[in-house]
DNA sequence: TATGAATGAGCATTCATTCAT
DNA sequence: GATGAATGAATGCTCATTCAT
């Protein structure tokens, strides 16, 4: 009578889902949200509206669900980072930005997603998209006031310093979206290293921040993102 | 019959259409664009859609007519007081902030329609906000190469730097956008200006700073604002 | 600058709404609430989606319009009746039956929405069904407690009384609804009445009875029925 | 492997069907016919959509399934109340009131289902709707058919007789399904019946009646009632 | 100029039913 | 027999835009 749904089954529905989610941070990166219709996304994936319905409570849970996997895979880089081990905190900084951009890079659909097409989507999300911004900011913010509280850096403001910081690097990924060439994000790690620890007073020595890059990117080419290990990178 | 002139008739147009627009982005700013009906705008200006479109081309039409409003006053700004006179650099990167800081407080709605509902909007706006965006990084690119062919500075990649720059003020109105507070976004001026003069290595004493703070706050209240003159401030 | 409407678009507004109701009315009756498409109502009455979406908030609002419309008219119709004049007791139960039979038949589409369109619609629509039929009952058991107090019945339930009466009238019109022939409704009225009179232990002639019919159709037929005066009925 | 007698699988196979059907009556008589989706009577029962359609032909097979379940419980013991022995007519009236009222009152939910929901369902519904409700109205018109042959009663019309007859149990009943208490609908019988039988100018003793509404409670109590038998009522 | 009634393409979502496993 | 993933037709409703008065 209890019939136990196979373990097969269930791999072919996550299969699926995953399907599902990769074509849409496709057509959403290249036609918007409000610009694409669920019949968009069921077409080009080559299932049936129904089934979409199957998976997705609606439109913008689907949406959400792109944009939480954007944001959580950054936060959590940035995390472990920041939380981790004894490094020095000038090589941390180096490292978080390294290993941000790195992301970005290879999620590029996402990204687009979650700078681009998730802003002033409408007043419900945009109370959402504040919130999880905002944890950003918090967690560089903790990190410069312990910074500050053991007396590596004396700036007047620490909220509107790690405020700046993000602004930075936010930029400079807005600038690489509209860039027509195919960069990669990780090049512009090193003046932007420099401007920050620069702004925030800290020593450094060009080779040392260079060296640290080189070696972040390696870390970041072998570590696993989440859910998108490996080739199903969801772009 | 009263017979009007031409002139007359003329400024009771022009008036009409400043109303609506002022209408318009309060409505906007509060509702977002996609949100908002055209209907919402005309019922809260007390007019009629017809007259709507006979001002406006559409909807669109509207909307970019705000957004070049807003983007245009910032971009004056900046140009006055890059190009104007002979002040030391480290001044005019004082006062260019504050001014932007001041003219973004002042005109709240606007900055909000500017740069979060102005965003994503669809691939057509997308393209003019890109291209609109640029106008600012090439303006502050050519300022800080001018800085760089004179010796002032000495920053490895001159593109980059601007574009941290741009990007320090972003997110420090975005975050002054989120506060439910109403403080004023001048008050971040000294941090900000600190953070990014650090992040130059250009030398600044405090005081001189905080003077240039002060005197540009001065200047800016006493400026007319594009066609946004006295009272009518488009808020 | 202040547009009066005319009188004139006022009332091709009222007339072209009107026209709305008594094409809805006719297509509700012959294929049921779930059953009708406001695709359908609007191909019927040559009218676009747009244009009823002007006039109607939704397809249950345009329901619930013909509904009430319904109920009011046989509402107000009882009380005009029961509460008139110093008429004899039998006389008024003679006519009160009589009119309603006569509005059944003349709006015999409303009376088929009302009667069985209406029914088990939905949760929240079967809530003000109930209420509304209830207004039916309070109105006749206060009729029938006056006269149990004056003596002129003696029923051991005045409450089931007037249940049981409005029943048989329900049940009638119910029966007429399914009949294929084209009779009036009104020739049930003798056997109907007699039997209610006798069922409240009533004394009558048979006599007067018929000529209090008479009377009464004469009347309804000279009646105007609220808004559906004359040949614009609602059918 | 356990083997089972065909027999044995027949038997599940017809309780598994009938549990679909108690489960049915449930919802459908709390969520109305249109407001409940297949998924909502498969979760409530515990099964999968596909068993569903494995024991129903589809949605409204099931729904008349149990429209016809209540119709012929109603029927039958109508049918032998009326058909039965050589009890005087008196007490053939009281018996089948009080029975009907007995039934309605044990199976809520099929009267429910019968009386709301299977009203105005669609075109086709309503047909077999009429029909069934025909079935009734035949029946009494006939007992009363007999009745005035053998000159016990003298109504000018018997059709409508029987049709008002009907109409006082209606209306009875639909006031009790609508009353928030939990009376017990054969409590109305008394009042019931003296209004038709005073209706239908029958001699009568309050005592006689009141001992047959007893006599008939107490046989009811004692019945089968078709497929609904002992502790598995549709309920 | 001003008005607002009229238009209809467009879209998100539901749900009864099927059928491969 | 049982399961539930897959289907897609059907539908209510919105809203930018037009145009006769």
């Amino acid at each position: 009578m209890a019939y136990k749904t196979p373990k097969e089954v269930q791999e072919r529905k996550d299969e699926k889902k995953r399907q599902i989610l990769i074509t849409a941070s496709r057509v959403f990166a290249s036609r918007g949200y409000h610009n694409t219709a669920v019949k968009d996304i069921v077409d080009e994936a080559g299932i049936s509206v129904g089934s979409f319905y199957f998976y997705f409570k609606n439109k913008e849970d689907l949406f959400e669900t792109l944009y939480d996997e954007a944001t959580s895979m950054i936060l959590n880089s940035i995390r472990k980072v920041l939380n981790e081990g004894e490094e020095h905190f000038t090589n941390k900084i180096c490292k978080v930005t390294v290993r941000s951009l790195f992301i970005f890079n290879e999620f590029k659909n996402l990204t687009r997603i979650m700078m681009i097409e998730a802003v002033g989507l409408n007043p419900n999300f945009e109370h959402k998209r504040v919130q999880s911004t905002r944890r950003f900011s918090d967690y560089m913010e903790q990190f410069f006031e312990s910074l500050k509280r053991e007396g590596h850096i004396n700036f007047p403001d620490i909220a509107i310093a790690s405020t700046a910081y993000i602004g930075t690097i936010y930029n400079v990924i807005m600038r690489w979206l509209q860039e027509s060439n195919e960069n990669s994000l990780t090049e512009y790690a090193y003046p932007l290293i420099v401007y920050n620890l620069q702004a925030l007073n800290l020593d450094f020595s060009e080779d040392e921040v260079r060296k640290n890059i080189r070696d972040a990117l390696v870390q970041s080419g072998e570590m696993k993102w989440g859910v998108h290990n490996g080739a199903e990178k969801v772009e």
